[in-house]
DNA sequence: AGCCTGACTCGGA
DNA sequence: CTCCGAGCCAGGC
């Protein structure tokens, strides 16, 4: 996978404002990379320093995906919340509401 | 090459 | 609604 992709993976994130959120899938679109939302999870789990908001990413179900190590879950579930984000007694958000929608 | 794994997704049971 | 199963693609062995 080219460098490159990243860089646009990460860039695609940057778009989301504050107090919305995008799939990996919605990502992967934007990044021009159509399929690979599983390649968004790996560029979000390779953050390392970079000024991403990466939490601004759950997936298609609006769940924050379970990371192998456990307790990031928590951290990002914290900072949505923080940004008026709300979650269900399932865990879960309304992508209805909450979903970024770039005009074209 | 083959096999396994993973911050995914969609559709069917 | 939840639980698979299959498809998906990149990476590491």
């Amino acid at each position: 996978m080219p460098p490159g992709d990243y860089a646009r993976i990460y860039a695609a994130v940057r778009r989301i404002p504050r107090g919305r959120v995008a799939t990996y899938g919605q990502i992967a679109l934007l990044a021009d990379l159509p399929g690979h939302a599983r390649q968004v999870g790996y560029a979000l789990n390779a953050l390392e320093h970079e000024r991403v908001p990466w939490h601004r990413v759950v997936n298609a179900q609006g769940r924050i995906s379970l990371r192998a190590v456990s307790g990031a879950e928590f951290e990002q579930r914290r900072r949505l919340e923080a940004e008026g984000v709300e979650f269900d007694a399932a865990g879960r958000l309304s992508l209805a509401r909450f979903q970024w929608r770039p005009r074209a």
